[in-house]
DNA sequence: CTTCGAATAGCACGGTCGTTCTATTTCGGC
DNA sequence: GCCGAAATAGAACGACCGTGCTATTCGAAG
């Protein structure tokens, strides 16, 4: 895998694209602007211009940039962690890290894409609606082997679980951003451990009748 | 209380307003400008224009059509139930239904403009944190008044209830938003009905050891 | 019906937007 | 070090933005 970019014309693109995602979170995707990208780069408008067809490749090129920092940011971190319900924990955890560090200046990008785009339609929607299915997908997927594990309640609903972690997620990064109140993202964090049943440190425990 | 506006100018500002708050929650509040604005009401720009000082005055004055709107649309309905857990489920409901019905067009106007303004400074960006705070006061407070009658699960906690609400509640008008996907709206009513202990009926149930 | 203030329209302004064209600089292979 | 290509800059465009100014239309009180 090729991590590292070639040509100089990559490497900026690819500077330029981390500083639109940035960007992006706090004017959005529709207030981010040719000219402020330019000058928050250092570079002038044509030269910017010219890595992009046009302002729908630049908003598209910056979701792919977004993913790309999101997948190292959260994904990864998360998915480090053994399999189960602390698999599940982490990832949650590793979200609510990337808002705390903030990562993104206006907390997590497609939380704030998604509420700017979501009513419209054509491929940049499109972009950030599938981003949001795989997220949601993934927590999917790591309740159901948390739950083939053992080691959530009986009769816990993966997909209903992944939707109320995320609504959780969203919340405190929605809080943490509006309210400017960092302890939201700790309480949360408590709120999602007692939820996967993991109380003070990080040992799973075994379901039992009370909640 | 006087509901109905005397003047033709008042009547003709709250019909801009009205309409200005609806367009927002596709556009935001910053991308809505005052040429489309003035086509949609079919009004002329400065005709339209002359009813606030600026920019910044009608984006105040849309927010505070859209919290009118939200009073008469979520808060008004979700009071009118017995006092209780019925009440906390009726806002629930008042607030989905309202979604549903697109009374705004984007869905919630409120999560879409704090999602929006949220990293911004300035009145415009309060504005929109004071009635963030007002809605999970006001969830906080009818889930103390359903815990004070025994109708919730000893131990629970008001203020951490309000929040697991409003983040299942905002979550579902995203995904309702984002995905086009009506059933969810559904599926969080039953989830918020169960978390409630409301199974089936609109019957309160006690509550016992189990969930 | 008149009349005067309120409500609306017409028009123009400086500024910024996305976009294009052309010139200039900079980089990498020989 | 040269040279073609890639990368960047400069200038200009039409369109739309928010915002004032002035003229016109409208509505309600007498």
């Amino acid at each position: 895998m090729e991590t590292t970019v070639r040509t100089k014309g990559e490497r900026t693109r690819a500077a330029i694209l981390e500083q639109a995602a940035r960007l992006a979170t706090m004017t959005g995707l529709e207030g981010l602007s040719i000219g402020s990208l330019a000058t928050a780069t250092g570079m002038s408008k044509s030269g910017l211009y010219a890595h992009f067809g046009s302002k729908r490749d630049l908003q598209l090129a910056t979701i792919e940039s977004a993913r790309a920092t999101f997948v190292s940011e959260v994904l990864r971190p998360g998915l480090a962690a053994p399999k189960g319900v602390r698999r599940l924990m982490a990832a949650c955890e590793a979200f609510l890290s990337h808002v705390k560090r903030r990562v993104f200046p206006g907390g997590c990008f497609f939380a704030a894409a998604a509420a700017e785009v979501g009513t419209r339609r054509g491929p940049v929607r499109d972009a950030v609606a599938e981003q949001q299915r795989d997220w949601l997908e993934l927590l999917e997927r790591l309740s159901k082997e948390a739950d083939e594990l053992g080691e959530l309640p009986l009769g816990t609903d993966p997909a209903r679980l992944a939707f109320e972690l995320n609504a959780l997620l969203v919340a405190a990064n929605t809080a943490f951003v509006l309210q400017r109140d960092p302890r939201t993202l700790g309480r949360v964090r408590t709120m999602i451990g007692e939820r996967l049943g993991l109380v003070g440190g990080d040992e799973p425990r075994r379901p039992d009748a009370r909640r």
